[in-house]
DNA sequence: TTGCGGTTGATATGATATAACATTGCGGGT
DNA sequence: ACCCGCAATGTTATATCATATCAACCGCAA
């Protein structure tokens, strides 16, 4: 069902049924799924690997060249309204594989072949941060390693 | 015993403490910890947050003006040698509670305050990482909220 | 029509990080 | 003493990532 950049499968249909969803929640919240946020979108769902902002520039570029903020803002869109992820760690940005399911992601990257998963996170800091009487808003959780495939070519 | 940003404690005696301990480690594994080097872990030491590269090249810079590459190389040797962590979400790094210890880092950063506060993390990613085939090598863990006393604050 | 909010376009700048190469200082072998 | 190799440092330039600012545009409603 949820795309698994790791194997083999229709990615197209992920593509697809992604760019649906939002189309829809967008619908439903009154957002504006406006042609450049959408085409950004679309590059992310595209890419076999997260993409930095201005690599999104530069495919944006069919257009004419385009300046940082406008990539900076269709992604600033896209993450504050769950359509996409930031990852810390690469700089680079993903396309959510459940857009509008409320859910705590995590990233499974690897790097040798640069694809990311996501994954559901579970709630690892809660204790530490009750220890302290830190309350949590937001967690980063990213990790490094090798996919399947990619160990196997590396044993 | 450990070191808690997030309350009153003697921290001249983790600044300490902490700088004795890396001078002997480094003393047993053959490392050399150089003025530059031990200046950087010092200045990570005494400040309340967690500081860019930047930062650190500005405070060295009683001895005069350094280049970038100064402090970046400096923090590559205390971050590889677990010395000092980088936080992804910030670009920024702190000296690490535990140096010597084996440990899988986590941190708590207050939005407000910006201190950070070094966790335990648990293996969170693994049942994750195991479904998908994925070998984890190395994790991000960063909770991103308020500690309690700027909740306290803010409320 | 006029004003307003949200989006986009464009220029400039700021902030973070690394490439590349020269130089220094120190120990080991000759 | 000399040379060598190696690790650390110094220095310049450049790459990469991100934001501030202001102007222009567009759909909509008072
Ligand atoms: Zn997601
Ligand atoms: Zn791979
Ligand atoms: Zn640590
Ligand atoms: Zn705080």
């Amino acid at each position: 069902m949820s795309c698994d950049p790791f194997h083999r499968h229709d990615h197209a249909a992920c593509h697809d049924r992604t760019l649906a969803a939002v189309d829809a929640l967008c619908a439903e919240r009154g957002l504006q799924f406006t042609p450049t946020r959408r085409e950004v979108l679309d590059l992310l769902l595209r890419a076999p690997k997260a993409l930095g902002a201005y690599d999104i520039l530069a495919q944006l570029a069919g257009d004419g060249a385009k300046a940082p903020p406008v990539a900076y803002r269709a992604l600033d869109f896209l993450v504050s309204n769950g359509f996409a992820h930031r990852l810390e760690k690469l700089n680079a940005y993903v396309a959510c594989a459940h857009p509008g399911d409320a859910h705590l992601p995590a990233f499974l990257i690897c790097r040798a072949c640069d694809r990311v998963a996501e994954a559901d996170a579970p709630r690892p800091l809660n204790k530490a941060a009750r220890e302290q009487g830190f309350t949590i808003e937001g967690v980063v959780m990213e990790a490094v390693g090798l996919c399947p495939a990619c160990a196997d070519a590396a044993e």
